[in-house]
DNA sequence: GGACTATATTCCGATTTAGCGATTTAAGTC
DNA sequence: GACTTAAATCGCTAAATCGGAATATAGTCC
């Protein structure tokens, strides 16, 4: 039960949702997920932990940067499943198209706020 | 978005989710739902409101009673799809198993604590 | 009508959560 | 070593959430 809720918890955020769609493009750092989504570093981090918490997503460090990926699921059979769902769920939501214009422009060396 | 965080939201509380898994036995009125859980009756109307809304159950009225039942998922993919897989998710889980045993010996003639 | 009962709604305290800024940690460069 | 940078953690505030008691509503029965 607190596996399911802790998936649950994780994707009832509009912000963890867009991470999780955000992701399924390609493996982002927390500077290029903060800044497309217009939130604080500290915000972002936090946000990332709990997805990754739930079995949602990977990160595995890159030099200074840390990068985050869908993880593969199977940690959680729930994950998994609504992972799967999310390839194709709100696909054309006007929050998420709209992060998908603004995802291509950035580059991590870029970021103006850096932190 | 909204709507899949509708969702996403009432089932990322524990007795919410039993709820549900609860009404896939059968169709159960507020007190029956309430006495199985432990939980005052204020706190399950407010709790099968927003499963409600959500587009998990429906409730039709039985004179003084209102029975709520599982809700086709018409309304919501997001909700027929998570109510399709929650019919095979948690069946083993402790507090499910639990409150499998307490559900049958409910009557709702027979509730003492009332209201 | 009045008494009773199941549910819904309102109100209030306690807890949790989202957000930010400041600080700390970890890794890279010099 | 000192400096820089990305990310994590800490401390805090505002808002949302969960819970129950009390009240309001709606239906039944006399």
């Amino acid at each position: 039960m607190k596996e399911f809720i802790k998936v649950m918890k994780a994707l009832s955020d509009p912000n963890r949702v867009k991470m999780v769609k955000m992701l399924q493009e390609k493996p982002l750092c927390v500077c290029e997920i903060r800044t497309c989504l217009g939130i604080a570093q500290s915000t972002a981090s936090k946000h990332l932990k709990m997805l990754e918490e739930a079995g949602l997503v990977r990160s595995f460090k890159d030099g200074l940067w840390v990068n985050y990926s869908l993880a593969t699921g199977k940690d959680s059979p729930y994950a998994a499943n609504l992972l799967g769902n999310l390839t194709h769920w709100l696909e054309q939501d006007p929050e998420i198209l709209e992060m998908r214009q603004i995802l291509p422009q950035l580059d991590r060396h870029d970021i103006v706020g850096r932190s």
